[in-house]
RNA sequence: GCAGGGGUGGCAGAGUUUGGCCAAAUGCGACGGGCUUAGGACCCGUUUCCUUUGUGGAUGCGAGAGUUCAAAUCUCUCCCCCUGCACCA
């Protein structure tokens, strides 16, 4: 079997046939979708499940009668693909190594340099790659982001957006490199990280007989009571700045920093020598307390001045002990203020924080990781448990107290917000990122109460898979507020309130799907002739096709069309993504479609898919576990790539990419295929019981899978469908099943089972069932509830676990020194399988023995009991009657299915078998029968 | 911190909605055996402990407590892990 030939060979027939090309019918529609995959780089794995499960789905809609639309796209718009551009231009030799890792040839890369150059060549290498994976798309409907038709429909967009008064112009901070002067975005940083802004509190202390205020920044406002001193850093350099009209203190490097989110003029320098020789005033408390240098603190982080609460904060404690240690009087004489009690070990304690640090070794030179990890275990149980002792929020929460005194503080104007960037993001041209604050910065504001609430309800509407994430999808709606929308570099659309913008990526991304619908008919149309007018007609229903077609001079034919084919597809939409695209794509899809359209084309059904690992591990460009996508179906072919990252997981859970699995699934493809292959060699004949068995398993099996698929549960679905099939082949086999009708059924169901899930190998394999029709466009098979057998089933796993018995038995015996020829298995009396069944009812020993002793049982059976034996029965079960369960076989019937298995039981154990009732043995194991467990005897 | 999702055997991962064939599917791994010149593949067995001419017992599903004849499954408390927290695609 080469799966490499199969797999083009179909590839080129579904491509020949069109079979994947749909226009409106009859049928009802299903618009399948996944958000276009950003294109700048070669696809990965990831890419694989996302465009894999929507494939899967349409593949198995397409099969339940749907006509399906699976439409592609690209994403080139923004900041990545310039960055990626810019790098190659600087000679950015990791960023070529990697290209030169997917064999691109020095001339392309070099021709990368043009951003546009670069976003085209990997189009096209998602393209060949999704192609090569067999993914049912429609390829006359392929659409790029930056294609000027796109820009049209995306500023008919913002003008319905405009129109309802959802833009918005204020105040921002963002990430910003000082040296470049723009905006820093993850793709910008070194090693791609997202700067981290925080917002800290610098609150203002008046230095005594000084015209200036000192800033401590702080995350703890709540402490302010329980602050002793000020820390400042010994030998840097501070400087007295004019913010606002008012004279503040802060390191220099702060001062800089602080330049970006206020207006900060530098007066004069400070030396912290000077500082440290002032006092100043607690602006809460109005205590007057002194500054002291601090072994920990960083100038260039938040102002340079920390406030001194040595209860509460670890380092401030042990920088204290420090300076006392040293001799300064000063530190010696300080008292540490408690204002918080808690929970856990500081309970009670005088000075909480000395529950945290091991006041031994914390002094002399310390421990700044091991201060770090109490600082934040004090933090963390302070939060949790802390209430306040003292001041304006005394006996309150300190998460309460926080937000209060933070709101206080802004308000009575002794603090403001200092923005932090807090994880040391750096710009790739190593600068440090700071915080801007950007005035004019526009906004879509998806805070907007009206929106809200429509966005609500489209949600409600919309089935979520799995159900589980609804939680998050209604959390990620109420938590949008305000986003940035137009940004001052990047590909795109510009802005249409503001030309020199461009509109961010992720805005411009919303409802676009909306276009495959028509974007095959407009092929032609010049893009200068998409009005809003067209629009307008084709999305919302406004005007006539004549009238549109008369103003935009676009053909009547096309305005017209566009406008059918519009509301036939979109009337039904499944959308497709990762989890990450929840707090972002995906709640913007659902607002920008609450808003912009109609409810009847409001989304349907989202469903969030999983990750893929590599050997256990999340797969990363560090670790050097990347997959290629071209590389993994070249080994594996298409059909084990996509089942293994696809299938091999449920819907939302990580699946697994190894060659171990890959071989795995392989060895029962080709399992499958032999059997396809040699069914010649079997003939039609009577059924026997294993037929019915096999006949059983099939149509449990297409329930099951139909159910699973249903809610794209696609683990539950290929572990019954392939690995399941391969062990009941497998068994039907060993017990000498030989019915080619059986087996034909069986293979050509399975054939349209695995359709979705492995669809070369399925078209293949129904081929080679004399089936000329096309597996993808098959109907889906129904299950045929008539051949359901629960007591078939039940038999088959009696005689396995005779078998079982029978060899545990036999290596009992053996060892003993006999050489046992032969099993008698006794069946047991019918006496027993009715107080089997009785006790089954309602688990009550004591209802059955009564039942016995009053002859009632005698008389409800019409059949002669001895009672002793029953009642000896009924107790001996009555110790396990939690387990009993209804048994639907009988003794007469496990005797025959006994003997119809007795070649396979004799093979399996290697000895004669006989069987006989317990009624008429004299074997000594007779009594122990139980109903599917027969007494053996090795003899 | 806030919000959401989780913690099951050597690993992965079912089972939890609807308590009871659950010592717990399935796959992988490991060990022993068969087959083979050998390896691979394949087949059989073992993989918590004890017991044994079998179908028995103990312990057990993050920790602890509770409800129940019966708990991986229900309730409460706690611990731990993962993801997101924004202008970034």
């Amino acid at each position: 079997m080469d799966l490499d030939d199969i797999e083009r060979k179909w590839q080129r027939e579904w491509a020949d046939n069109n079979v994947f090309e749909p226009e409106p019918d009859q049928r009802q529609s299903y618009l399948v979708s996944s958000a276009f995959p950003y294109t700048n780089g070669p696809p990965h794995m990831g890419h694989v499940r996302t465009y894999g499960t929507a494939d899967v789905l349409a593949r198995y809609k397409r099969m339940r009668g749907f006509n399906v639309l699976f439409p592609m796209g690209y994403h080139v718009t923004g900041t990545p693909v310039l960055a990626q551009s810019k790098r190659i231009k600087n000679k950015d030799q990791l960023l070529i190594n990697d290209l030169k890792r997917f064999r691109i040839s020095d001339e392309d890369i070099e021709k990368m340099e043009d951003p546009l150059y670069l976003a085209s060549y990997f189009i096209e290498v998602f393209r060949k790659a999704f192609h090569d994976l067999g993914l049912s798309i429609d390829w006359r409907r392929q659409l790029v982001s930056i294609d000027p038709k796109f820009s049209k429909f995306i500023e008919w967009q913002f003008s319905i957006l405009n129109a309802n008064g959802l833009l918005i112009k204020g105040k921002h901070p963002v990430g910003w490199c000082p040296n470049e002067n723009n905006a820093v975005g993850m793709h910008d940083t070194k090693g791609d990280t997202e700067p981290e802004i925080e917002e800290m509190l610098g609150i203002k202390f008046q230095a005594e007989n000084r015209d200036y205020k000192i800033v401590c920044a702080t995350y703890r406002p709540e402490t302010l009571h329980g602050v002793t001193n000020i820390f400042v850093k010994y030998g840097a350099q501070y400087v007295i700045c004019e913010v606002n009209g008012e004279r503040l203190c802060l390191s220099s490097s702060a001062a800089d920093k602080l330049a970006y989110q206020a207006g900060v003029k530098v007066i004069s320098e400070i030396d912290s020598a000077d500082l440290l020789n002032g006092r100043y005033i607690n602006p809460k408390t109005g205590a007057s307390i002194p500054a002291l240098p601090g072994f920990f603190v960083d100038e260039a982080f938040g102002t340079g001045i920390v406030m001194s609460v040595p209860a509460h904060a670890p380092f401030d404690y042990t920088a204290l002990l420090e300076l006392g240690k040293k001799g300064s009087e000063a530190a010696a004489n300080i008292n540490p203020i408690k204002v918080i009690e808690l929970e856990g070990p500081a309970k009670g304690k005088d000075i909480p924080s000395v529950a945290y640090i091991d006041v031994e070794t914390a002094t002399g030179n310390p421990n700044v990781d091991a201060i770090e990890e109490a600082t934040k275990k004090q933090y963390k149980e302070e939060l949790r448990s802390g209430v306040m002792l003292v001041g304006d929020y005394k006996g309150l929460k300190v998460k309460d107290a926080r937000d209060r005194m933070w709101k206080d503080l802004i308000a009575s104007k002794d603090a403001f917000a200092v923005y932090v960037i807090a994880n040391n993001a750096t710009c790739r041209c190593s600068f440090s990122v700071v915080v801007k604050i950007v005035d004019d910065q526009w906004f879509l504001n998806y805070g907007d109460e009206k929106w809200k609430v429509k966005a609500r309800e489209a949600l409600k509407n919309t089935r979520i898979l799995p159900e589980k994430l609804r939680p998050t999808f209604e959390g990620a709606l109420e938590w949008i507020n305000l986003r940035a929308v137009a940004r001052a570099q990047g590909l795109g659309t510009k802005f249409p309130l503001d030309n020199t913008k461009i509109i961010e990526p992720l805005s411009d991304s919303t409802i676009y799907i909306s276009l495959y619908t028509i974007w095959h008919i407009i092929s032609d149309v010049d893009s200068e002739k998409l009005t809003h007018e067209f629009f307008d007609y084709v999305y919302l229903g406004k005007g006539d096709a004549e009238a549109v077609s008369k103003a935009t001079g676009i053909p009547y034919e096309t305005v017209k069309r566009s406008k059918e084919s519009f509301d036939y597809w979109y009337a039904f939409t499944s959308r497709h993504s990762g989890a990450e695209l929840i707090f972002n794509h995906l709640t913007m899809y659902i607002f920008n479609h609450a808003i912009v359209f109609g409810s009847k084309y409001w989304p349907k059904q989202i469903a969030i898919n999983g990750t893929v690992l590599s050997e256990g591990e999340k797969m990363s460009k560090s670790l050097g576990n990347t997959v290629d996508v071209k590389e993994a179906v070249s080994r594996h072919g298409a059909d084990v790539t996509r089942f293994m990252v696809v299938c091999s997981a449920d819907l939302f859970g990580d699946s697994e990419y190894n060659n171990d699995a890959a071989n795995g699934i392989k060895e029962r493809l080709e399992y499958i295929d032999s059997i396809a292959g040699n069914i010649s060699l079997y003939e039609p004949s009577e059924l026997k019981h294993i037929d019915y068995w096999l006949y059983s398993k099939l149509n449990g099996k297409v329930i099951a899978v139909t159910d699973a698929m249903e809610k794209l549960e696609l683990r539950a679905a290929s572990t019954s469908v392939l690995y399941d099939s391969v062990i009941e082949l497998k068994r039907y086999f060993l017990r000498g099943g030989n019915n080619q009708v059986v087996i034909a059924e069986y293979i050509s169901t399975l054939a349209l089972l695995l359709g979705p899930l492995v669809p070369h190998f399925s078209e293949e394999l129904w081929h080679k069932m004399k089936n000329e029709t096309f597996v993808a466009k098959e109907k889906w098979p129904a299950a045929n509830e008539s051949m359901l057998s629960s007591k078939i089933e039940t038999e088959e796993e009696l005689v396995d676990r005779m078998i079982d018995d029978s060899k545990h038995v036999l290596e009992l015996v053996r060892k003993k020194g006999k050489q046992p020829q032969e099993i008698k298995y006794i069946v047991a009396s019918e006496y027993k399988y009715i107080l089997n069944n009785e006790l089954a009812k309602d688990k009550n020993a004591k209802r059955v023995i009564d039942m016995i002793k009053s002859g009632e049982l005698e008389n409800t059976y019409s059949l002669k009991f001895d009672i002793q034996k029953c009642i000896e029965f009924a107790s001996s079960m009555a110790k396990h009657v939690n387990i009993v369960r209804t048994i639907e076989t009988n003794p007469a019937d496990q005797y025959d299915v006994i003997n119809d298995a007795k070649g396979y039981i004799e093979k399996e154990t290697g000895c004669r078998i006989s069987t006989e009732l317990e009624d008429v043995s004299k074997s000594s194991k007779a009594s122990s029968s139980t109903p599917l467990k027969p007494g053996i005897e090795a003899i």
